[in-house]
DNA sequence: CGAATAGTTGAGGACTATCAAAAGTGGTGG
DNA sequence: CCACCACTTTTGATAGTCCTCAACTATTCG
C-alpha cells in the first residue's frame, strides 16, 4: 500500500476535522516512522504495554478488543487504512485494550516522541486529532447502545450499516455492496453474540431479503430498509463535521421529538414526559 | 454546593492528567459563566442539539443517554460533581446524545467560545481536557465489553465497583459503602437489563454475602470477593494517570499472558495461541 | 393520609447460548 | 490434479438466562 497516498487521505480526514495550514501539514508528511508489517491475527497494542510508537494503518483492517476474565471476547472498535488506530497510546501510559490485526496489515509506526511534539508545536492539528477521538469516543456510545438495548438482528444490521458508510468512505465499498471485512465469529465478538447465532440471523436477515451474500461479500438490495430494520441512524459517526462548532439550527433527526430549543434552565418540571425521563413508550 | 471548591476539585483532576502551571490554574478560575440549576430527569443537553455552553457540574449526579428507535434507553456514562459534562460539546457540531439530570444537579455554565479560547491560548490545559476525554473513551469500552460479553450479576457488580471507585475519590462514598446514585431502572438502562432482573439479581448478590442493603444504601463487606465475583479491575480507569507517559515496564495485570514485548513485528505468526486469536478458553 | 415513585414477587415465554457434528472453502504439497 | 489440513460456515437439538405481563408492597413527600 502506498504510504504517501494513505497519508494524505489521513491529512484529508483531519481536515474534516479541523482547519489546517501548510506547515500543519508539512509536519505530517514529514513525520519519521518506521514501516511495519503484521500478519492475520497478531497483535499491534497489548493491554498492560506502554507502546512508545504510534501507528497509521496503510492497508488491512485491525481492532481493538478486551476480554473478560472466563475468556470472552468482545470487539470494541476496528480501524481501516488511513486511521491512526492508537493514538491515545501517546497520552495515557498504560493500555487498556488489545489492538490485533484482523487481516495482514502495513503500517507506519511513529515514534510517541514525535507525535508529541506535534501536538505541542501544531494546535490546529492537535485539535483535529482531538476532535478525532471524540468521534471514536462517540462510536463506542453507539456501541453500548447496540450491544445494550438491540436484538441479534438489529446489531449485526446496525454493524453491516456503519461497515458500508465507512469503507464507502475509505473508497473500499458501497452502500450497495462490500467485502466484509470481518467473518462471522468476529461479528459475534462485536455484537455480543455467538458465532452460530450470528449465522442463524445473517441466514435470517437474507431470507427477508435485507441483504444478500456471496461468501464474505455483502450485498444490500434496499440500503433504507436495511437502515430502518436495524435503527441506524448515522449522526454518530460525525461525517459532515465541519471545523469550527456551527450555529445551532441543524435538527434533522427523523427519531425523537426534538421540542426546539433544550431546557437547560431552571424550571422545575411537569409535562408528563419529563416526569417520566421522556422515554418513548413501546412502538 | 461551592463553585470555587469544585473548580479547585476538577483543576487537581486536570492536574493528574497533565502538568499545569500558574496561567493554566488562573485561566480555569477566571472562566466565566452562570449558575445554573436542573431538576431530577431534566435534560441539559439534548441529541441534535449544538450546545452554545459547556457544563461544569457542581453538585448531584447527570447522565448520558441514548435512545433506540423503539424507546429503549442505554445510560452509556454518569457524571459526578468536578465532572465536565459535555466537553465534546464544544467541539462537535452535533450531540449524539442526550444529557439528563439523575438528581437535582446545579451546574455552571461556560459558554463554548471561552473553552475555545481556553483550548487556543493554555495547549497545557488543552492537553489536559484531551487526556480527560480519551479516559471517558476508556470507560465506554469497558461498558461494551460490560454489557456485551457479562451475565447479569457480574454487569451490575462491575457498575457497583466502578461506583465505589469514582464515589471514593471524589469523597462521596468508600469501597466499603455508598449511597447509590443509581434507582433500579436507571441500573438497569446502564447494564442492558430490565428493573425486574436487575431487582432479583441484586437480591441475589446479597443472598450471597456480596453485597449488603439499606434502602439505597449499598454496603460491600468484601471489596475484593465483589471486585473478582464482577471481574472487575480498575485499569480503565486510568486513576494513576501522571501526565506525561512514562517508559514501557508496568505490567501489573492480574488476568492475560502478558508475554513480556509486543509482537509488534514483521514475522509470520506460528505458535498456537496467536493461531487461535489468543483467547483463552473457559476456565 | 393519599398520590406518586420505587422496589418486590410470580408465572410463562422468547431470545440466545451451549453442545455436537456435518458441509463448504482455501491453501499446500506430492 | 488430487489429497489433505485448517478454518469457516451451516445445521440440529436442548437448555438457560433474561424478558414480558401483571400485581402487590414499601417508601417518600406534600
Amino acid at each position: 500500500m502506498n504510504f504517501s497516498d494513505t497519508l494524505e487521505r489521513m491529512i484529508r480526514k483531519f481536515e474534516r476535522r479541523a482547519p489546517l495550514d501548510d506547515s500543519d501539514r508539512a509536519a505530517l508528511r514529514s513525520l519519521p516512522f518506521t514501516r511495519r508489517t503484521a500478519s492475520a491475527r497478531s497483535f499491534i497494542v497489548r493491554e498492560g504495554s506502554s507502546p512508545d510508537v504510534s501507528c497509521l494503518l496503510l492497508s488491512g483492517y485491525t481492532f481493538r478488543q478486551k476480554l473478560t476474565g472466563d475468556g470472552g471476547r468482545q470487539i470494541v472498535s476496528f480501524h481501516l487504512p488511513g486511521d491512526f488506530m492508537d493514538l491515545e497510546g501517546s497520552l495515557l501510559s498504560c493500555a487498556d485494550h488489545n489492538i490485533q490485526a484482523l487481516t495482514r496489515v502495513d503500517y507506519a509506526a511513529v515514534p510517541v516522541r514525535h507525535i508529541l511534539d506535534l501536538i505541542d508545536n501544531h494546535p490546529r492539528l492537535a485539535r483535529a486529532m482531538w476532535i478525532d477521538t471524540l468521534v471514536d469516543a462517540s462510536i463506542y456510545r453507539e456501541w453500548v447502545l447496540n450491544v445494550g438495548r438491540r436484538n441479534a438482528r438489529e446489531r449485526i444490521g446496525h454493524l453491516l450499516c456503519e461497515f458500508a458508510l465507512r469503507l464507502d468512505l475509505a473508497g473500499l465499498g458501497t452502500t450497495h455492496g462490500y467485502q466484509c471485512p470481518m467473518n462471522q465469529e468476529q461479528i459475534a465478538d462485536c455484537t455480543g453474540l455467538t458465532p452460530i447465532h450470528v449465522n442463524r440471523t445473517l441466514k435470517a436477515m437474507e431470507a427477508e431479503g435485507l441483504i444478500r451474500r456471496h461468501l464474505r461479500f455483502i450485498e444490500i438490495p434496499d440500503w433504507k430498509h436495511l437502515r430502518e430494520a436495524s435503527g441506524f441512524d448515522d449522526t454518530y459517526l460525525h461525517l459532515r463535521q465541519v471545523g469550527e462548532p456551527v450555529v445551532n439550527h441543524h435538527v434533522s433527526r427523523t427519531r425523537g421529538s426534538q421540542t426546539g430549543a433544550n431546557n437547560n434552565s431552571v424550571s422545575a418540571q411537569t409535562s408528563a414526559s419529563a416526569r417520566s425521563g421522556e422515554r418513548p413508550g413501546p412502538a
